[in-house]
DNA sequence: TTTAGCACTCAATTCGTTTGAGTGCTAACT
DNA sequence: AGTTAGCACTCAAACGAATTGAGTGCTAAA
């Protein structure tokens, strides 16, 4: 029997941390011959294989079968993730790539995002992931009308998170420039910063009588503007290099692979998941059954917010085998993170020939 | 021998049918007997063997092996599409799903083409996909400033296809809400309708000494607007359903259904195959090899450019395996498409208590 | 030109055999 | 106590022979 239940000797959790690493790298079940050699070990296998059981019955380690080497269990990736794991440093090269192809992207939100996703995929090999989270109350912080003719023209809608959402509108009566500048000033002045659930029948009301002669285009209007905040409070989710998890052998499942692909396509679940764990700031490392997304089992999902001055504006993640190579995983998205939140604290914009003033 | 090379006979004309028929519903090569019933024939199954080894040599045909039946070749797909199939005529449940959804996204092109391309792949089964191409030549035909505060500010770009887009722009020196005023009207005094190879160094120069004592802010607005220009004339394809394509046997090799997940999220071969097809207005049905993209050889891709006042503004597509429905995905297009285009021409956005008038 | 009949082909299925990596257990060893 | 060598045991995977059956091509008669 071991010492005392929940206490790992030194020498099983080198075992159970070698049993990870090899797993991970081949993606099939490990021998206690084989730990021999990956850690150099001075026992026979013998007394690995005593270990090994203990292990097993601990929770740690699994056994496809009777005759198999030994697997790790959802609890084992837990441990390895929260204890053992070692802090991989990503390459020069690796840094240079992140530099390079997210300064290029400068410039919205979702651009950047995805470009992020995209990196966090090809740095990776797994797939990735960029969210942009309901934030369950949207306001919009300004508005901007522009005439194009007097038959149209444009609503463009700032909202509290940055975020630029625009709208085409038809106007059936002919309409002049200044009205539409009219209708700018009276947005302005009514509905900024008020959630869509605070636009009531009294503020529409008054929107109408500050509008005068031009309070017929308020209805309307007030559509558009109920169907920008829900846009801009639907949230989003990018994802890229799909393709990438086909390599591993775990999704030759085409029924569970196709399961998988179309819980990214709905995007309902991974949105649920991220805004549930959203509030903190640090990486979130969803291992398995973890997830509560029954399709992600024998998944793990690994994702960081994004979050500037309090307030949680996106997140980036890699989805991709349990087995999937977590020192790597966290450290690419430590350094992604890192060099977005420095791109949206907006520090060097405009300098374009002068140097950013780190 | 046949009559004549080139000519088939009704009876080679009637068995093709069935055949590609059959192979499209089951996806199995299909024998001699099992069309007896499909069509109802009145001859025994030699003849049609017989008639089905003439359009073996013919070129309509293949046998995967000596003792499976037969299996209708790319040129016998392209035959069948060109002159056997039969018009599909949507059920109204169908019709009717299209108008609903349709109906509600109705804002932005690209929001619509995207809606349009979840319609596609949920009522054929296959993947959609909705495609913005590269135009060649945008222009911007309205700039519009958006003072946020004094070291932020928004540049708004409506395109001359209509499309909109937007930057945030950080100034290091402060800056004032008419400066921003007079940068959108010098910018549309300047830019409008300019591509980007033609906003040469002399108007550059002309757009600074009319900015008089803010022209430092012009080099910088220019990079972005260069940004905005290249953002407008990227294309995008944006697809939904690929999980669909999992549900049919062909795409049970992983290795190529990875290849088409790579190809569909470079994009770049999309857009090329929609371009260079894309000054026909007509529906473009490419079967296999025909695409030129070597990954879809055993694919098909059918899609109709969305046009307007003679440009194509986008484009709706489905893709799936060879064998696809193309009766059934012809018609949805179809539908689709006119769908989208009573959208565009903005006829009723603005009258919601009116009906429409259509 | 059509058709019945028949020999032939070949992928797919089935089933038994072999292989080998890996285990658990026991008994000796330190 | 803990460790180790040795050995019997297990079981998935790989292999291969035999069987099956759908479907063909060919031939000779109608």
């Amino acid at each position: 029997m071991a010492k005392k239940s929940g206490e790992l000797s030194e020498r099983k959790k080198q075992i159970l941390k070698a049993i990870v690493n090899a797993h991970i790298e081949g993606g099939e079940p490990v021998g206690s011959k084989s730990i021999l050699q990956s850690a150099g070990m001075n026992c026979s296998s013998a007394t690995i294989r005593n270990e090994m059981a203990e292990l097993e019955e601990m929770g740690y380690l699994e056994q496809p079968h009777a005759s198999a080497g030994r697997v790790p269990s959802e609890l084992g990736y837990r441990f390895y993730v929260d204890s053992l794991i070692e802090h991989y440093a990503m390459t020069t090269q690796e840094i240079a790539q992140i530099n390079n192809l997210l300064r290029v992207k400068m410039g919205e939100l979702d651009q950047i995002l995805s470009a992020a996703s995209h990196l966090a995929s090809s740095l990776t090999n797994y797939t990735g992931i960029a969210i942009q989270p309901r934030s369950g109350s949207v306001s919009i912080s300004k508005f901007e009308g522009i005439f194009l003719d007097p038959a149209h023209f444009i609503l463009v809608a700032v909202s509290s998170t940055g975020t630029v959402k625009t709208k085409h509108i038809h106007t059936e009566f002919p309409l002049e420039e200044p009205t539409v500048a009219k209708l700018t000033q009276v947005l302005n002045e009514t509905l900024v910063n008020l959630p869509a659930e605070r636009i009531t029948l009294p503020i529409i009301m008054d929107l109408e009588s500050r509008m005068g002669a031009e309070s017929g285009m308020v209805g309307p209007v007030i559509k558009v503007i109920y169907d920008l905040l829900s846009d801009l409070d639907s949230g989003a989710v990018s994802v890229s290099g799909i393709d990438q998890l086909l390599q591993y052998p775990e999704y030759s499942d085409t029924s569970q692979f196709r399961a998988l692909l179309g819980a990214l396509e709905k995007k309902d679940d991974i949105l649920d998941l991220v805004s549930t764990k959203g509030n903190e700031s640090d990486i979130s490392v969803l291992i398995g059954s973890e997830s509560s997304v029954k399709v992600m089992n024998n998944s793990a999902l690994v994702f960081k917010p994004i979050v500037k001055d309090g307030k949680t504006l996106g997140a980036i993640g890699v989805l991709g085998p349990r087995r999937m190579d977590y020192a790597r995983v966290l450290a690419t998205l430590e350094g992604l993170s890192g060099n977005i939140e420095n791109l949206i604290q907006p520090n060097q914009q405009i300098t374009d020939g002068g140097k950013p003033n780190g």
